[in-house]
DNA sequence: CACTGCGGTGAACACCGTTAACAGTTAACG
DNA sequence: CGTTAACTGTTAACGGTGTTCACCGCAGTG
C-alpha cells in the first residue's frame, strides 16, 4: 500500500524526473510488459514474480522494489489493460469521420468484442474476475477501478450522446416499477440527465453486449452455434433498434 | 486421466459392490464434501489439496488414492456442483403444480438467480472460467461437460415445451441473416424442432439470463445500480413478452 | 496360510509469494 | 570534496503449494 511514500510525494512536489526516475519507470514499464506476456502465453497462473523476474533478468525479489506485492502487479496490469482496451475502442470511434454516433455504437461494440475474443486471458482478467466491493469500506478506488470508470464512459457517454440527438423511445414504466424507476432516477446525473426509462435501455444494451461476449470468450456458446459471430450481429442489430438506430441489413 | 481402470472394469461387469467399493465411495463423498465446505468458506483458492486432507484428518497424498490430481478434484466438484444446481433447479420448477410452462420457466431463471448469488465462488467456478474446448480435439466429454449438458437441458428443454405449447412470435428473418438462419436450422434437432426463429428468441433468452447474472455476481452492475433485483426482474419480464408469455406486472 | 492390493504414512522435490539481511551504486547534502 | 542516505539488486530462508516416491499395515482372496 505505502510501498514508496517519500518518492511519490517527491514526485508529487517537483516535477522534475531525474534520471533515476526515468530509469525506474522504464523498469516498471518493462516488469508489466513482461507481465503482459506471461499473461497472454500461458494465462494469470503463468503470470508469477520469479517467472517476471526471469524474463527481464532480475531476482524474485527485485521486484518488491516496484511492486508493494504480486497481488499489486496484477492489479497495476489489470488498470493497463483498461486503459489499452479504452484507448483502442476510442481510436476505433474516431477512425471514421463520417461515422454518426449510431454507427460509432455499433463499431466499439463490435470493437470490445474482437478485442476480447483476440485476447481472450485478458478479456477474462479484466470481466471475469470477481470485483472485490464496490465503495463499502474507505471506498478506496484501485487504480483498476478508476480505469475500468474511464473504459465504462466511454459507452455511457456514446450512448447518451446518442440520446441527446435523438432521444429514442423510452421503456416503459409497466416495465420498469416503481422501485427499479427511482434507482433510475438517482443515477440520472451519471447518464447525462437521461429519463429512467431511456438510462434502463441504456443499461440493457450494455448488460447485453457484455453477456454476448463473456459468454462467447468463455465457450459457453459453443453447444449451441458454431460460429458466434453472425448472432452477435443480429443481437446488436436487435439492441440497436431499441435505441432508435438504423440498423444495417444482415448481409 | 486413467486413475482406477482396473476397479472401473470390474465394477462395470459385476454390479456387486463390495463393503470395500461403499466404504471407497463414501471417503470419495466425503472428500468432495470437504472440498465444497473450503470453496463455500475461502473461495477457490482454499481448496488445496492438504486442507481438505486436514478437514478429515488424513495426509495430502492419501487423497491421490481418489483422485489423479487436484484438478481432477475440482473437476469431480465442478460436476458435483453442476448437478446439485440442476437438482435445485427441477426441484423449484416441480414444487408449484399449478404453475404453467412460463411461470416455471420464470422460476427456475429466478432461481438460477439466486443460487448465483447465494453461491458466488461457486457459480464463479462453474460459469465463469473458461471452458477448455468445445469438441475440437478427441472430444473427451469431461464429466463436468456432460453434467452441464444436463443442466442446459433443463432451460432448453422448457423453453421448447413452452413453445410446443404456444408458439410465440419467431424473430425476423431479416433479423437473423442467412448466415445465422442456416445454424440454426442446422440446430433444430436440439431445440426439438422448433424454426430458426424461435431457436434465436430460446438462445436470447439464455444469453440474457447468463449475462445479467454473470454481471451481478462478478460485481459489475455495482456502479449503476444499488440493487439489481428490480433490474433482473424487469428484464426477465421483458424477456418473457418476447416468448409471448403474459409476465406478472412490477409489484 | 501366503499373497496381493488397497489405503495410509512421512520424506522429499520443485515451485510459489514473501521477508530479512546484506552489498554495490548513485544521488544529495553539509 | 567527503559523508550519508536512498535506491537497486543480491542470496538465504520461511511457509505454503501440488506431486512423487518408498514404505508399511491391514483387509480380502486363492
Amino acid at each position: 500500500m505505502e510501498g514508496e511514500s517519500r518518492r511519490d510525494q517527491q514526485q508529487a512536489a517537483t516535477v522534475a524526473e531525474s534520471r533515476r526516475d526515468r530509469q525506474r519507470a522504464a523498469t516498471v514499464a518493462e516488469i508489466k510488459a513482461a507481465a503482459r506476456k506471461l499473461l497472454v502465453e500461458g494465462g494469470l497462473p503463468a503470470v508469477g514474480l520469479r517467472a517476471v523476474a526471469r524474463e527481464l533478468g532480475l531476482s524474485a525479489p527485485a521486484l518488491y522494489r516496484y511492486f508493494g506485492s504480486h497481488e499489486d502487479l496484477i492489479s497495476a496490469l489489470i488498470a493497463d489493460l483498461y486503459d489499452e482496451l479504452t484507448a483502442y475502442l476510442i481510436q476505433l470511434r474516431d477512425s471514421d469521420p463520417a461515422a454518426d454516433l449510431g454507427e460509432q455504437l455499433f463499431m466499439i461494440a463490435g470493437g470490445l468484442r474482437d478485442w476480447a475474443l483476440a485476447h481472450p486471458a485478458e478479456f477474462g482478467l479484466l470481466f471475469g474476475a470477481p470485483v472485490p466491493d464496490p465503495l463499502d469500506p474507505g471506498h478506496e478506488l484501485t487504480a483498476g477501478h478508476q480505469a475500468a470508470m474511464r473504459f465504462g464512459a466511454v459507452f455511457v457517454e456514446l450512448v447518451t450522446k446518442v440520446w441527446h440527438q435523438q432521444p429514442f423511445e423510452s421503456a416503459p414504466v409497466e416495465l420498469l416499477g416503481p422501485e427499479l424507476q427511482a434507482q433510475l432516477e438517482q443515477k440520472a446525473a451519471f447518464f447525462g440527465g437521461m429519463p429512467p426509462g431511456a438510462v434502463y435501455l441504456a443499461l440493457t444494451y450494455w448488460t447485453r453486449l457484455y453477456g454476448l461476449i463473456c459468454m462467447e470468450v468463455f465457450g459457453q456458446l459453443h453447444w449451441a452455434l458454431d460460429d458466434a459471430g453472425a448472432y452477435f450481429a443480429a443481437q446488436l442489430r436487435e439492441i440497436g433498434e431499441a435505441l432508435g438506430l438504423d440498423c444495417p441489413p444482415a448481409d
